[in-house]
DNA sequence: ATGGTGGCGGTGCCA
């Protein structure tokens, strides 16, 4: 089930039914073992398993009509899976589908996350997005404290660093970069997380995401908001983590490109 | 610049 030196994948594909294809190219051609999906943009019953499944990879899907929605690739075997986070708001309904938890290869556990953005910064959103964040670090506190590896990926967005940002003073107040998100971003690190690509890459400039406006991916003005959280039985044992820039460049590319990380086995 | 990107869904909303 554990596969020698497994990866494990995080992708914003902006739609699971827009970017098939380039998924189905990029699993051909990467072989993660595991991926993280976020922002499918389909109810459960829209999502292509039949095409994934077809591609070698078992799928647990939270999907929502339009919006949002998450999933789950793996090849090692899919288990004990989780959709939303489990500490909801009393007063109501999270209908969002922005997490989805699952454990894979037996032993590891991993989620994929996809965080509120919050913006505008002076709306609603803002505080729900550091709701959700404050939501997060609660659970996440307990998954650090089992004896599995675990892994929490996905689209943050947060800027944790003004290194994640090709503009910092340009970004200063918006609610990816805002000083109330990078410190609930922090929060999770004191859990004693590890944010993969800042240990093995602690440069800046390392982005993940473009947007599709302004010629932004020409000229790499670029932000990190895809992360790969690593708890410290996962830490133990990171073999290399990285960004591939490849799909972003490709012809009807998503926004954001996958980050990966490699584990050492035991 | 009269717009500017893209996905969803069939109109504005969201990022």
């Amino acid at each position: 089930m554990w596969a020698r030196m497994p990866t494990i994948a995080t992708w914003n594909v902006n739609s699971i039914k827009a970017r098939l294809p380039a998924v189905l190219d990029w699993l051909r051609g990467a072989r993660p073992d595991v991926v993280l999906l976020q922002e499918i943009k389909t109810v459960d019953d829209g999502f292509p398993a039949e095409a994934i499944e077809d591609a070698g990879y078992a799928c647990a899907v939270h999907g929502q009509k339009s919006y949002n929605g998450v999933a789950i690739l793996s090849r090692l075997g899919l288990e004990d899976v989780t959709r939303g986070l489990p500490n909801r708001p009393e007063d109501g309904e999270d209908e969002q589908a922005r997490y989805i938890e699952a454990v894979v290869g037996g032993t590891l556990r991993v989620a994929s996350i996809y965080l509120p953005n919050g913006n505008p910064s002076d709306s609603p959103k803002f505080p729900y997005k550091l709701t959700w964040m404050e939501r997060l670090r609660a659970h996440a506190a307990g998954l650090v404290r089992l004896d599995e590896p675990v892994i929490l990926g996905g689209d943050y967005n947060v800027c944790p660093t003004d290194g994640d940002v090709y503009d910092p003073a340009g970004w200063r107040d918006d609610a990816l970069c805002r000083s109330e998100s990078r410190e609930r971003f922090r929060a999770l690190l004191h859990l004693g997380y590890a944010d993969a690509i800042a240990v093995r890459h602690p440069r800046p400039g390392v982005y993940t995401y473009w947007d599709y406006q302004g010629g932004a991916w020409q000229k790499d003005n670029g932000l990190r908001i895809d992360h790969l959280l690593l708890s410290p039985l996962a830490a133990d044992r990171l073999d290399d983590a990285g960004v591939d820039r490849a799909p972003r460049g490709a012809p009807k590319a998503s926004d954001h490109t996958p980050v990966w990380v490699r584990l050492r086995d035991d």
